[in-house]
DNA sequence: ATTGAAAGTAAGGTCTA
DNA sequence: TAGACCTTACTTTCAAT
């Protein structure tokens, strides 16, 4: 935590954390009436939060099943030999890879990933193969889809 | 994909889902710029696309790290006996547990936990282990944190 | 198309180091 | 006195009827 970023991140700072992570569309003069600030200020406080890197962006958060990709999958990836390069490739560009962490242990990847059908994900998969051996998970459900960060309590 | 969904897929359904995906906080009238529509139009689409369910929010996307959580994990839990009950209950308000899926598999639960230093991530496996078999993997770094979903191509 | 709300811009005030 | 942070006043842009 820098110098820069404590300033920052005071009571105001958290409380517009914590509105835009609910909704990120809401709008800087609502956000000034919550917060008991002009919105001049506000917008500078946003605008600040942005430039420091705290604020990475604004996302849509989609309903993947209707969208006709009602399949997830956890898949852990152990890479054969000396294929990590091609295998990044590979995921930096495949539809189907919605994340990809290297982590510790011998799985070396963990990729999430969303599909249509079965068929679907078969085919990625095999694809995977090509750079080592996976484990998959499908996803049944849930339970928690996404934590708010929340300020020192 | 139901009959009312597909009307609202088409081209500019699928540019806005885009433009929204890319940046939450895009005003209307940019949005409307972009598909060739009018403003008014464009706000009906978008709102008919909340109603739908095919939007579920707009999300700020922070930095982690620099909210002072530098280390993230994946962790899978085996739940012991029937305690599936008592674990969701710790799950849906443990601070660090930000997301959490049931699988198929002997593993029950995929957990993403965020942390601010090992002696928390310590602490957060041990409070699992009151459910069950943790086996964690550290985060060392995110080739693909997030792909944007894409219409048909 | 019109009207009220919201965002952006500019100038100035207060507090602190 | 310099700088950080806020306010008010004003103009432009946006959004909804």
């Amino acid at each position: 935590m820098t110098l820069s970023t404590e300033r920052l991140l005071d009571e105001v700072g958290w409380q517009l954390l914590a509105a835009l992570q609910q909704d990120a569309r809401t709008p800087l003069s609502e956000l000034a009436r919550r917060v008991g600030l002009s919105a001049p200020a506000v917008a500078e406080r946003v605008r600040r939060l942005e430039d420091a890197g705290i604020i990475r962006g604004y996302r849509a958060e989609l309903d993947l099943a209707r969208l006709g990709l009602p399949l997830s999958a956890w898949i852990r990836l152990t890479i054969d030999g000396q294929r990590d390069e091609p295998f990044l490739k590979h995921a930096a560009q495949a539809p189907e890879i919605h994340s990809c962490d290297r982590v510790t242990g011998t799985d070396c990847f963990v990729l999430r990933v969303v599909v249509s059908d079965v068929a679907h994900l078969e085919r990625t998969i095999s694809a995977l193969k090509a750079y080592g051996s996976p484990i998959t998970s499908l996803v049944l459900s849930s339970p928690v889809t996404r934590r708010d960060v929340e300020g020192p309590r």
